[in-house]
DNA sequence: CCAACCATGTAAGCTGTTACATGATTGA
DNA sequence: TCAATCATGTAACAGCTTACATGGTTGG
């Protein structure tokens, strides 16, 4: 019980940001500048992950100094940054984790997020794989959820509380109907057709 | 344009975090130690509002220094935490304000909070009326999320992208209709009787 | 020429996390 | 007596926010 376990803040990772993952993955999907990147949050609901200079341009350094992203005209006007094949590797390790019961209950947007970058990653079989695990969680939590209602903890709240908590498990359940309906949609039918943009 | 708007971090109040407002609820309910508020969160889904002694230790400090609760018995054994006239205002006019679009949107956990404490403090008006916000301001979302995935910017992303952003909106909808019904449930019928508990 | 936007950054401060430290009480 | 649990804290650090500081380019 030492270290290892619950990390939260850290996205679940090995020392990137949740802020570090969305800027990997963009970057990965398409080369840009912190500039390009700070219009990407500031025009998509991907704004949830961040927003001001004073948090993009520093996770940008760290990355780069981590050596997992580079720029692509080193010295040059504009600071166009691409990802390194450790940048590369450390993404793919992130991506192919299962979503567990932790992530869907407490970092659900995290879930999400990674499955948007799964597209540039994963073929339908990774998708489906990830999703499978999304619902089997989400479905999980539910069931957490439902047995702390029963419990007598759960009884001993207040109506508030109860009703509340309901929230909770109708928000997972439909999570893990958007996941098995993503799933038919994303792993049946023709080949789609490219990689969306 | 110079502070004023935009908070965020703190909870959209003065000055006043998440957990102070979570603190704040709690030991209005229920004069408590430090101790017994981090069993409350160990044990209950209200552990997404923290934690670890760490951070629950100098919250409780930060609002004594506010002057918002206050020790039961000065001086004695046990720290039991109660709150002052200051700290009942403060949670009160947290309490209500209506919810708005960027609540749901972003903060919708807060919101729940909210609505879990508002128990002891609204009548059933009070309670339908925060209710029909959250309502309103759900709606509101989903119209924003569903225009944009009809705007250039939406229809410029990936399939996964807006398949994630279909969750969102699946989410919010669900959250809305969470919203009606609690407010059939709690606003209607018969007394219900007491506070609960 | 001036406003608006492009583009990049730094500094201070707050919150919360992890990990460590301490001591009292209770029960097997 | 020894372990677990009660009970309260501190110290170091990470991450993000706000606010400020610059300059370049473009177009009316």
């Amino acid at each position: 019980m030492d270290a290892r376990e619950s990390i939260d803040a850290r996205a679940q990772g090995g020392g990137i940001t949740r802020l570090g993952y969305a800027l990997l993955g963009l970057i990965r999907r398409e080369p840009r500048s912190g500039y390009a990147l700070r219009k990407v949050f500031e025009t998509t609901p991907l704004g949830r992950y961040s927003s001001s200079p004073g948090s993009i341009y520093p996770a940008l350094k760290s990355l780069a100094k981590a050596g997992l992203v580079a720029l692509s005209a080193p010295g040059g006007g504009k600071q166009v940054y691409v990802l390194t094949p450790a940048g590369q590797e450390a993404l793919s390790a992130w991506l192919a984790r299962p979503v567990d019961e932790e992530e869907v209950g407490r970092h659900i947007d995290l879930a999400l997020l990674r499955f948007a970058f799964l597209q540039d990653e994963a073929d339908a079989a990774g998708v489906g794989a990830f999703l499978d695990s999304f619902e089997a969680a989400a479905k999980a939590h539910a069931a957490s959820l439902e047995a702390f209602l029963a419990s007598p903890a759960g009884l001993a709240m207040t109506l508030h509380s109860r009703v509340a908590v309901e929230h909770g498990l109708r928000s997972i359940r439909c999570s893990a109907e958007w996941a098995a309906d993503a799933r038919a949609k994303l792993t049946n039918s023709t080949g789609e057709g490219g990689k969306g943009q």
